[in-house]
DNA sequence: CATACATATATGCAATTGCATCCATTTTGA
DNA sequence: TCAAAATGGATGCAATTGCATATATGTATG
């Protein structure tokens, strides 16, 4: 399977990433730094209070539904949801636990690989998806699309990214 | 002391913000949102990890530490490294635990307010403030420095701040 | 000035996370 | 072909976090 190339490179390119412990940042990197983490943290707060207040589950409930829901036939294999939302394996296992539990997910075997399972949303899934986006997106809208135009949030997004490719 | 006023005044103006529920972000929005989430996300995964790989203690040690060390006297109430670091209240309380218990910092009485406490930054605390540096600012300037010249990262940082002002 | 309310900090307990490791299955390669 | 290495996923246990509440003290109000 491809991902095996894949994860070996990405790994081996990952080890020899060694910090250099003689840089320092200049003072608009910091700054950078300082602003990314507390705008972060700040907007995730207010958007997860919004949820709680909802009575809803967390944002990363939200993910997984999310990713199952557009996935083809509404599912997906564990490593991939991962890949998709940056959670660790064990706390995604979990996760998938509790979801499951509360009817949100279903896990089944995967017949190509002994190894492997399936993951499909539920219809109540599905519903909690919808649920959630609900009050989710209009948390982002309120917090985060009032605040600035389309054209700006769009530039943005884009240099945002290019701080994490290549 | 002002702080009250303040407080009863950020209470008040977060308790009238209910989300309006019929509102729905722009893709551009979402966008942002996401890219937001993600770059934070993936860069303090690595600074984290290159903490931990030179066997350092995690990013919320150095923030408290650097607020004390920046302070006059090296000291200050819990609440305002609570206001600086955006920790919550108890988790502050037993990070200062676990930082005390590793002498990084002591905590004393404060005698105008019975209720109070300082909290002062040792010797060794100065000196771990340090050595955290020397590994952090080069991560910091290896993930995110390098990424781009310092006239945009000053225009990013202040695009970024104004997300959270007003 | 007494009583109700606010503030500063701490703490018990449950839920979540991190870490290491385990298990079962592929895949690789001598 | 078969042992060694890699993968996909789960799990035991410790550390951290979240949540509610406790404790002590301060401030305001009738």
């Amino acid at each position: 399977m491809l991902a095996i190339t894949v994860k070996m490179h990405v790994i081996a390119s990952m080890l020899d990433s060694s910090p250099d412990q003689t840089r320092t940042p200049s003072a608009a990197t910091t700054r950078l730094w300082i602003a990314l983490m507390r705008t972060q943290r700040i907007l995730l707060a207010a958007i997860e209070q919004d949820l709680k207040a909802a009575d809803l589950p967390p944002l990363g409930w939200y993910d997984v539904l999310w990713e199952l829901v557009r996935a083809e036939k509404g599912r997906l294999r564990p490593f991939e949801i991962e890949a998709h939302t940056l959670l660790a394996q064990h706390n995604l296992s979990r996760l998938l636990d509790r979801m499951e539990e509360a009817g949100l997910v279903r896990r089944e075997v995967f017949p190509q690989d002994g190894r492997g399972r399936w993951v499909l949303v539920t219809e109540a899934g599905r519903a909690m998806q919808q649920r959630i986006w609900t009050v989710y997106g209009a948390s982002i809208e309120r917090h985060l699309g009032e605040k600035l135009a389309d054209a700006d949030a769009d530039q943005l997004a884009g240099q945002l990214a290019r701080l994490i490719r290549g």
